[in-house]
RNA sequence: GGCCCCGUCGUCUAGCGGUUAGGAUCCAUGGUUUUCAUCCAUGUUACAGGAGUUCAAUUCUCCUCGGGGUCACCA
């Protein structure tokens, strides 16, 4: 069975990066059936908070993203890991170092001096004479010199690395007993039998210690898949200062968890030509193999087009369930089919259909100077009023259709172009020239609010003489 | 600096020795529409550079250049 995992520390909101990394794991277990464990690595006291994974929670609350089994917090597995620290130290595999913080530092000076790299010189692996006196010990482990360490990485390739390159006794438990990270990460994905782990390619570098973890302890190394990262406009690793890096602030701007979904998903992988996944392709069709190797820049053009498909797509009910979110109630609307079949196709955010809605339920409180010039021309307020009056004898006026019919009468009366009418009365209705079509508008705020835009609008425009002759 | 990874249109990507280098997005143009948007059609734009290997390289190898990541008693 596959078993993932997502293993976020708990120092802020869910990044939009971990996100793309989750949903891969999640998507990768869902795929055979097997588990998506969340693991809440708190081991940073000082850096921690409990906001911090309730806001990972509620991200993935929103997006429908869920794990399987209990959360994991490492904060609560101490005793575990001290166990294993303690069989290290037995088996001699690991052993206490009391070289001072000030040593270290004049150790790894030298080091730089002379243009080595730094690492720590091994001076108490072998140490069994008394201990100095007044320093706590730390604990390394005692890891190969020399050699190769191969990462088999279902991304990458096999990336070898030379342990005299990059290895050293590290430490594994602080002089405080706490275990460093590389250290837990693999006893946690051991034990809770983590086999495959899709994670950001900054961890490629730290695989090899965590190898040597799993190979003292005995355990079986798991296949990884590094993903390569996303990158802001200027190719650096995507940080807060770039903005809309909150996973959450997704929703506030008026995505749907499925485009955002979608976009990351595509976002170094692919399937083809495909473009458009709902969660149930996702999970049918995600492999691993397929993701790419190069780092990708985060740009946000294909979100928006995603977004605007979905909303396209989406149900009205489920729309209207989606804009309560937004104070936009019209879930119980008796116009709200004609409304939201009328929006749906010109906005790309739930926040643009907001602004959308308002723009027809809302009488206007003045008109766009460019269109009032571009429309009031000749005698616009003349056919303005005579429609103003055929709207007010309109017998069985409600749908579009019956609107748009009285629109034609008034084209084949006066013998103008349905600009003529389309357009003063688009001012009048909307305050400005774009928008959805008149005869929409017109059913749905109804015959009386109609007259009265029309009856404003020409008393504002005659009143402050904005027409142009 | 050491080590590691990466390099196809502006962006997301397909490609897995032989293709007019494909799709999507963006942008532009045209059509549809009373307007805007949608939708449809069309178009511009890419294999970082250089050596090899080969009958043939975007594809394989090496070098250069460029970008990124990582080097803790952080995670």
């Amino acid at each position: 069975m596959v078993v993932t995992r997502f293993a976020p520390s708990p120092t802020g909101y869910l990044h939009i990066g971990g996100l793309r990394t989750a949903l891969f794991s999640y998507l990768w277990a869902k795929k055979n059936g097997g588990k998506f464990v969340l693991r809440i690595e708190d081991t940073d006291k000082a850096r921690n908070s409990d906001e911090a994974t309730k806001a990972i929670l509620e991200a993935f609350k929103w997006l429908g993203l869920e794990h399987d089994g209990e959360i994991q917090y490492q904060s609560k597995r101490g005793e575990i890991y001290a166990k294993y620290i303690n069989q290290l130290l037995d088996e001699g595999k690991a052993y206490k170092c009391y070289m001072s913080k000030e040593e270290l530092t004049q150790l790894r000076e030298t080091q730089m001096a002379n243009k080595q790299r730094t690492k720590y010189d091994g001076k108490y692996r072998d140490f069994n004479a008394t201990p100095p006196e007044g320093i706590e010990p730390v604990i390394r482990i005692k890891a190969p010199l020399t050699g190769e360490i191969i990462v088999k990485d279902g991304v990458k390739g096999d990336v070898s690395f030379q342990a005299e390159d990059i290895l050293d006794d590290f430490v594994i438990a602080r002089a405080d007993g706490s275990p460093t990270y590389n250290f837990v990460v693999a006893i946690d994905d051991a034990l809770m039998g983590i086999n495959e782990v899709i994670r950001g390619d900054d961890h490629l570098s730290n695989t090899p210690k965590q190898i040597v973890v799993y190979e003292a302890l005995g355990f079986d190394i798991p296949k990884f898949y590094h993903v390569p990262m996303i990158h802001n406009q200027q190719g650096k690793k995507l940080s807060k200062r770039d903005g809309a890096t909150d996973v959450m602030e997704y929703k506030t701007m008026g995505y749907t968890p499925q485009a955002l979904l979608n976009f990351l998903v595509r976002l170094g992988w692919s399937h083809g030509d495909q473009e458009i996944f709902s969660l149930q392709e996702m999970k049918n069709l995600f492999d691993p193999k397929d993701i790419n190797k190069s780092a990708s820049i985060y740009n946000t053009e294909k979100l928006d087009w995603l977004n605007a498909h979905y909303i396209k797509n989406t149900p009205n009910d489920e729309l209207a369930q989606l804009l309560l979110e937004f104070d936009i109630v019209l879930t119980s609307h008796d116009k709200k089919e004609i409304i939201l079949d009328a929006i749906k196709e010109r906005a790309k955010t739930l926040k643009e259909m907001v602004s959308l809605i308002k723009e027809i339920l809302q009488t206007p409180t003045s008109y766009d100077e460019k269109a009032v010039k571009k429309a009031f021309k000749g005698d616009a307020i003349e056919i303005l009023n005579a429609f103003g009056a055929k709207v007010a004898t309109c017998k069985n006026c409600h749908l579009p259709s019956d609107y748009h019919i009285l629109m034609e009468d008034i084209v084949k009366e006066k013998e103008i172009g349905f600009g003529k009418i389309g357009q003063p009365l688009r001012v009048a209705l909307l305050g400005k020239m774009s928008g959805v079509g008149l005869d929409t508008v017109m059913a749905i705020i109804g015959k009386d609010e109609t007259m009265l835009r029309i009856a404003n609008a020409i008393t504002a425009l005659v009143s402050s003489d904005k027409t142009v002759s």
